[in-house]
DNA sequence: CCGTTTTTTTGAACGCCGTTCATTTTTATC
DNA sequence: GATAAAAATGAACGGCGTTCAAAAAAACGG
């Protein structure tokens, strides 16, 4: 019964990443603290310092769950459309839709800075960039005399547009957008984006 | 000599934000500690709750005088050019070049969140929306037809979009650009638009 | 099963943070 | 220059993430 352990370990990492990712859903990850979190998941407070590195490795554990939740709505919005415009419009708005569903746990993605020195782990960052390949997709049928390398930082772009449409108005900033407008708002720029994709060559 | 008071609390503040300031531009919002501010704006610790409420409101101090700094920025990279898509590729390019340029302070706009009850000024809120304007001048020549409510929201997605890009590749998520190919990404970018913008009637 | 060793869990304690407030120092007034 | 009003000071407070000596649990040999 060496597993025994390894079972245990696991359980209370599990722990702890539930009970982080309900913290954030309902606080904010401004509100997390180490002390809520370990009474929620019914260890001791130096437990979750046996289980992880730190707070901020256990905030990227949420936060990859995080990522693979929007991965999934992403895949699920294209399912069964083959028109790459129409796929377009429709991982916008499933990203815009994720986004105003889950706002805390979205805003933790990019809230999240580690200390100066310290750097992403090479998986979290890997689950990030999965989120773009939804885009490449679509984009490729689009504009196909792009060049492999080419089509990944043009998604990456496009990625970013629509992220920062969707930051800046769920954030209410520069005065705030009607919400019931923002789903036409988006629509209307994805329009413009695929009336420029489809005339211009790259 | 009532006017004494009154200067000696203005220096203060002056040299309060000038601290906070350098100390964001040097080592981010993250590492500003009240009581480095204090130490190099040489007064007590105590002396910075005189003057201000709480260290947030001398973050926004701070954060106002960015927005100042880019609206200069933006104001100057339009001045002498008629052609609204050219005004709009420069006002793109000069917030990008500012965000490089400062990178700390620039982050500092969009990474200062007040604790979950407080409100953000009024008078911060129009040093936000300032920036706007200066979309809304080509954008209205662009697209003449367009009514005033609707020509300041299609301003802010616009400016979320660039500001998207730039804020993604700045933060080096989802993959890094090669950081020279970032100006002609964004230049690209805002062709696209343009061309959607000519073609579409909105 | 028990005694012994090894591993894991525990939560009091540490150092650092923003903020406060009794005290001291400075400024204003007569 | 004496007195009153205002402002500046920095030690002290409560709360935070993190650590670590001590306690508890598990593993092992007989």
């Amino acid at each position: 019964m060496t597993g025994k352990r390894e079972a245990k370990r696991d359980a209370l990492r599990g722990g702890l990443i539930d009970a982080a990712t309900t913290r954030i859903a309902e606080n904010g990850l401004s509100g997390l603290r180490a002390r809520d979190i370990t009474a929620d998941a019914g260890c001791a407070l130096g437990a979750l310092y046996t289980a992880f590195d730190d707070l901020d490795a256990l905030i990227i554990e949420v936060n990859s769950r995080t990522l693979r939740r929007i991965d999934a709505v992403m895949s699920a919005a294209v399912d069964g459309e083959i028109n790459p415009g129409r796929q377009m419009k429709r991982l916008a708005a499933a990203y815009l839709d994720f986004a105003r569903a889950h706002p805390r746990l979205w805003r933790a993605l990019f809230d999240h800075a580690l200390p100066e020195g310290r750097a992403v782990p090479d998986w979290h960052i890997e689950d990030q960039a999965r989120l773009l390949v939804h885009i490449v997709g679509p984009l490729e049928k689009l504009q196909p005399a792009l060049a492999r390398e080419k089509l990944r930082v043009r998604a990456r772009t496009l990625f970013a547009a629509v992220h920062g449409i969707v930051s800046i108005s769920l954030e209410n900033r520069f005065v705030g957008i009607p919400i019931d407008t923002l789903d036409d708002e988006l629509d209307r720029f994805i329009d413009l984006l695929l009336s420029g994709l489809t005339t211009a060559s790259g």
